[in-house]
DNA sequence: GCCATTATGTAATGGACGGCACAAATTTAT
DNA sequence: ATAAATTTGTGCCGTCCATTACATAATGGC
C-alpha cells in the first residue's frame, strides 16, 4: 500500500468539476483560481496531482473520452451502417444540448475548450481527439464496405469525415443556442445524403446505378 | 477638415494584420504585445483608435464581414436555391482552406477566435455574427419557398440552419487540417440531402411524394 | 506666428496569472 | 516509537497582461 498522508479529495470528482470550467471558459479562459475554487482544493494539491494546468487539462480530456466511450460503443453496435450513422448524428444532437442540469454549457468540450490558443499545442491535441473518433467510424465503415453493407462506389473515409463534419457543426450550433428539435432536424437532413437513404425499403445497393 | 497630427498608419491594413493574430490565437490568446507588433504601431495609438482590445476585435469583425460580403452576394445571386446551396457549401470549403499565402490559419475567424471565453461576451458576439448569415440565407429561402422554388413541405428555416451547420463543420475540419478535396467531398455529400437533389433532371417537386 | 487638436513614442502602473517553497499534518512500514 | 513518505494549507514569487500618463511632434484654422 502507498504510504503517506492520503489524498483528501476524489480525483474523478475534481476532474468533473474542472471539466465544467474548461468547457465554459476554454483552456486559456479557465484560470487556476477558478479551477481550484471549483475543484475545492488548493493549488499545491492540484500541481502535486496533475503537474500543471496542461496536465490537468489532459486528464480532463481523458475523462471526457471515457465518459463518451459508452456512446460510441452504442453507435458501433448498430445492425447496419445506416443505423449507425443515424444513431451517431441523433445521439450527438442529444448530447450537445445536454447540460447535465446546467453544469455544463451546451456543445462539445473538444470544440469549446480551444479551437485556437496562445502558444500551446492544445488545439492540435483537441484535433487529435476529434480525429480519433473519425478513425473509429472510418474503420467500422471500411469493414462494412468490404462485407457489402455499403455500395461498392461508396467511400468509407469520406463518409466518416462527413459524419464528423456534421457532428462538429451540430455542436457549434448547440453552443450558439440551438434547441434539440432544431438539431435533430439538421441530423435528419444530413442523413438524407447517406448512401441508400431517402428510399423506403433500405435498397442495399450493391450495384451503382448506371445512367 | 480634421485638425491635429495625421495618423501615421493605415487603419485597414492594421486591422488586417490584427485579424491574422486573432484568427491564429483566438481573442484571449492574442496579446496586446503581439497585436501591436503585428500592426506595426504602439499601444497608445491602438487605444486612441479603437478604445481597447475588445473595440479592436469588433472592428476586426466588421472588416471580416465586409470582406466576405462579396461571397454572400455571389451565393445569393444563384439562379435557384439548389445552386445557391451548392455555391455556399463549396464556396465555404474553398474559403476555409484559403490561408492567403500562409497569413491566416485555415478555418473561419468567427469560430477560431472564440467559441468560449473567460468572462466577456465575445462568444455571444461571434454567435450573433454567425446567426446573421443564417438569417440572410433563411430569408432568401423563404422567398424561394413562396415563389415555388422549393417543395411545399420544405422548411426554409431548417434548411438555412442545415447549411450553416455544415458550413461550421467544414470550417472546423479545415482548422483541423483537412484538404480542399476532402472538404468538397463533404460539401457534395451534404448537398445530397438537399430537397430534390440526387435526381438527374432537377425535378422541382411541387407535390410531396405520398407513400 | 500662435493656438487648438490629434497622433506618437517612452515608460510605467496595478493587477492577475501560473507556479512553487515551506512547514505542518497525516498516513504506512519497521 | 520512530522514520519515511505523501498531502495539505499559507503565503509568496517572477512574469506577463491590458491599460494609461506624459511629454513630444505634427497638422489645420485664425
Amino acid at each position: 500500500m502507498r504510504a503517506g498522508r492520503p489524498r483528501g479529495f476524489c480525483v474523478e470528482d475534481a476532474l468533473d468539476r474542472a471539466m465544467t470550467v474548461f468547457w465554459r471558459h476554454g483552456y486559456e479562459g479557465a484560470s487556476m483560481t477558478e479551477l481550484t475554487a471549483a475543484m475545492g482544493i488548493n493549488s499545491p494539491s492540484l500541481y502535486a496531482c496533475f503537474g500543471n494546468k496542461e496536465g490537468l487539462f489532459r486528464a480532463v480530456l481523458e475523462r471526457y473520452d471515457e465518459r463518451r466511450k459508452g456512446f460510441m460503443e452504442y453507435v458501433m453496435a448498430a445492425p447496419d451502417v445506416g443505423q449507425m450513422a443515424e444513431r451517431f448524428l441523433h445521439g450527438v444532437a442529444d448530447f450537445a444540448v445536454d447540460t447535465s442540469g446546467g453544469k455544463n454549457p451546451p456543445g462539445c468540450l473538444l470544440l469549446q475548450s480551444g479551437l485556437s490558443c496562445g502558444e500551446s499545442q492544445i488545439p492540435d491535441e483537441l484535433a487529435r481527439h476529434r480525429a480519433e473518433k473519425e478513425t473509429a467510424l472510418r474503420e467500422h465503415l471500411e469493414r462494412a464496405h468490404k462485407s457489402g453493407d455499403l455500395p461498392k462506389d461508396a467511400n468509407p473515409a469520406a463518409l466518416a469525415r462527413y459524419l464528423l463534419t456534421v457532428s462538429n457543426g451540430i455542436c457549434v450550433q448547440a453552443a450558439s443556442g440551438a434547441s434539440a428539435k432544431e438539431l435533430h432536424e439538421v441530423a435528419a437532413m444530413a442523413l438524407m445524403g447517406w448512401p441508400g437513404a431517402g428510399m423506403p425499403a433500405k435498397p442495399r445497393l450493391s450495384e451503382p446505378v448506371s445512367s
